[in-house]
DNA sequence: TTTAAAAAGTGTATTTTGTACAATAAGCAG
DNA sequence: CTGCTTATTGTACAAAATACACTTTTTAAA
């Protein structure tokens, strides 16, 4: 009979939990991924410091549920607010901060920089014209990233955004089209553009607007495109509720 | 500008992290889940102890992943091994474990029975007849009980287990048929009723075969049902692999 | 041996959904 | 008026989901 339950083998199960956000970004043609930029260390000569690029995330706060730490951690290092982030995964790898390259930057910002880091991640899609990230607390800056051709991130990053993009993925396919994609209006193609990009692959032009037809939160409205060259296209909104 | 990275902010960021998990057992006509009945504590009378079930759950070792953890606390907890826990959610709300009911256990069990817990969700579907739980640890006795009378359990438990069965009725939807759910021969009625009891809905017999025939790992045997005082089922195997 | 009870087993018609595929229309620029 | 660019539209086919009822096989009881 072990002693699992006893107070004995408790004293030492103290972990620090984190909150990681994957935030998308669209731009009509590309679909980006928030980044920020580690600030550079005061007392280091700046050759000696890689550039280091990682997901906006930190520790949660002792009292604090998990998705208010994710939007204040959001907050804090990129300024942006009111993003509806969803729960995604937690990665709990014991080693997932013990790579050597990350060894300066836990020495820096963490008071116990050995210790194991249990993180939560967030994720979110946004049309980046609506957010203009900023650098906040311990990012240098804050920016968006094409997420074809994503660096090196910090810890198990690069992992966490492969993840957070399975489940856009997934949320896009179930119908459900998020707000914060759009204009207020906007064309079929545009929305079109959007799926393609966030699925990856090409859709039927017909068969897309066949398909739109069934989202009852899309309205088409009594106007049209103005200042291209060509046909303009009607436009439509989306009925929130 | 705060100063959240700033290691003094960081200094009290400690959690308790645990892992639960919610175990569902079916046996031919009812979805049950696995509970543990805590045990008594000695040094208080018993007619002033009131009943406490819970699911098998327990902290994180320091250097364990989560899903080694999930599979450590369940057979610790109720002695079934070999069971493939999938992760579902994480539940961090700090008032979780601040219920008055729950003040006592934490008090005899932790060493910090203030401490917020954070805890990370695993849920399986087993075939009963495989898994005699029986009681290891802080278990006093464990078992299966009923999931359409479910009694309060311990912290946010109850929630746990509803996030857990909209996340098995998700994977059942998506044709993944766990082998652990089936006897080593098996009638299409058997099949079917599994599906009914976990989606909670009729389903209709000739649709049901129909849809199972496109199982390409079910497999048809020579054999039929004995000692049934009605017409025999053909009896179907699941091919592994 | 006949009959009743219980569950097994089976097919067709309809609807819905997904997919493949190409020509015409409208506006702008020159 | 011509050419360029993007918008807009329908049909045929295949695949999947749904609705629906009667016959068969066995055991048990009369």
């Amino acid at each position: 009979m072990n002693r699992t339950g006893d107070k004995r083998e408790n004293q030492l199960i103290n972990h620090h939990v984190s909150v990681d956000c994957v935030v998308f970004g669209f731009d009509e043609n590309q679909l980006k991924v928030l980044l920020i930029k580690q600030k550079k260390i005061a007392n280091k000569p700046n050759e000696l410091q890689e550039e280091r690029l990682a997901l906006p995330g930190n520790l949660v706060f002792e009292n604090e549920s998990l998705d208010a730490a994710a939007e204040r951690v959001l907050k804090e290092l990129t300024k942006l607010k009111g993003i509806q982030l969803k729960q995604c995964y937690a990665f709990g790898n014991p080693s997932r901060v013990k790579d050597e390259k990350d060894a300066h930057w836990l020495k820096t910002y963490r008071t116990e920089p050995e210790a194991r880091v249990i993180t939560i991640a967030y994720y979110a899609v946004v049309r980046m014209e609506h957010y203009q990230p900023k650098a906040g607390s311990f990012a240098e800056s804050s920016g968006w990233y094409d997420i074809n051709n994503i660096p090196n991130l910090a810890f198990d990053h690069n992992l966490i955004v492969e993840k957070a993009l399975e489940a856009l993925r997934d949320e896009l396919m179930h119908h459900s089209v998020g707000f914060d994609l759009l204009p207020e209006k906007f064309t079929l193609s545009q929305l079109q553009t959007i799926y393609e990009i966030i699925l990856d692959k090409e859709i039927d032009k017909r068969n897309f607007r066949k398909l739109v037809k069934s989202f009852e939160n899309l309205i088409a409205l009594e106007e049209r495109q103005t200042g291209v060259n060509h046909k303009p296209a009607q436009l439509y909104t989306l009925k929130r509720g």
